[in-house]
DNA sequence: GTGGTCTAGACCACC
DNA sequence: GTGGTCTAGACCACG
């Protein structure tokens, strides 16, 4: 069942960030048909109102286009997928900056320890 | 119960690496006494033993010292307390480097974006 | 049933506008026999005598003329079709101005505006 | 009931647009609050779902802000409800160039009326 | 079959 | 009390 998701976001924004990766990743390629709606519900264990929504978002976001009758597909506007590819890596980075200021490392530090890991 | 830990590691690592964290942000001081075993279980819900466990590997890293009968204490060491700062820092750093290039980011374009958003 | 019309009008006054929509657009041409009034009134799912004060009031435009036992027929008076052209416009012109005004905007703006979509 | 809304839109779309006329004529002034999501359900005889959808609609449009537990507000962002206005404006005059020219008006024609009846 | 809208009713977090 | 999310189940338009 729902057991995949966390309580603390909803989950609609949840499924957008799972295939906002999917096709960051390349598991998912411009022109690609999603899943239909009432599949992804059953695969998530979820209502098909709730992948709905999700859709809806991805439409508004513009990395999803939507044909009626024949389902929801990828974008073939590279820009979008280039948008939204910088918007994940700077989500990512500021969530990961945030966590290790909070463990008391600062941000030079952080870039130093990188750059040292890199190199190794 | 124990749904705050994640089933893809041993619950008594996961208890290891909480209070590591404690200590590193300074939740927890230098000869300060940790709770008891028993409380400890009490308050994550998981088996006494595990915490018991938990805390005889913090003891073998050396960050915790355990008294017979008064309880265990965080190390005064602050050599080895810094070691695990060093320690918890690279764990971090290499598993979201990792998560990055998953995502198809490398390394040098995340050092890229961090400056970027440090001098945001 | 007559769900189609607008309760703030009356209804006969709603067919005479469509039909005069009708000739404006092409979609009746001088000459042409208007459909029975039997027939009009089960289209629209009104009465028939609604549909025969609607026919009566647009003989009386002089822009539809009845031939007894033969029906209803557009008048190939092409300046009554004029006058009609030129009444319906001002007509629309006024509703649309009246409206843009209740929402704030005068009349310069709205040329200016639609000025700008024209050249758009 | 729901009488008062056309069949060939979306609900929550013309509750969107009839807050969206309230702001742009005065109705309501940054800074009000709207009424409450249940209490427009029931006035308009809709399911506060539906409220709850165009109020969201109009929270991303940022024409509406939003506070946990206190309601739903005009922004008192001047330009974003300046954006609004020119966004109605153009809309109509699409709208009203349309059906104009549907009758077979075309826009130069418009536009000399539009003055004649200013100038009248 | 597809997505899109709506309802009814529930539960939650916030204040 | 407020808005926000989710479910279940219905109906629609489109192809």
């Amino acid at each position: 069942m729902g057991d995949q998701f966390n309580p603390s976001q909803p989950i609609y924004l949840q499924i957008v960030q799972r295939i906002s990766r999917q096709i960051i990743r390349g598991d998912l390629n411009p022109g690609d048909r999603l899943p239909s709606v009432r599949e992804t519900a059953l695969g998530f264990g979820v209502n098909p109102n709730t992948v709905q929504r999700a859709y809806a978002e991805l439409e508004r976001m513009g990395i999803v286009e939507t044909r009626r009758g024949q389902g929801s597909f990828v974008t073939e506007d590279t820009n979008k997928l280039q948008e939204l590819r910088e918007q994940l890596k700077n989500e990512q980075i500021e969530a990961f900056l945030g966590y290790m200021r909070e463990m008391g490392f600062n941000t030079e530090e952080v870039i130093q320890s990188i750059k040292d890991y890199a190199n190794k």
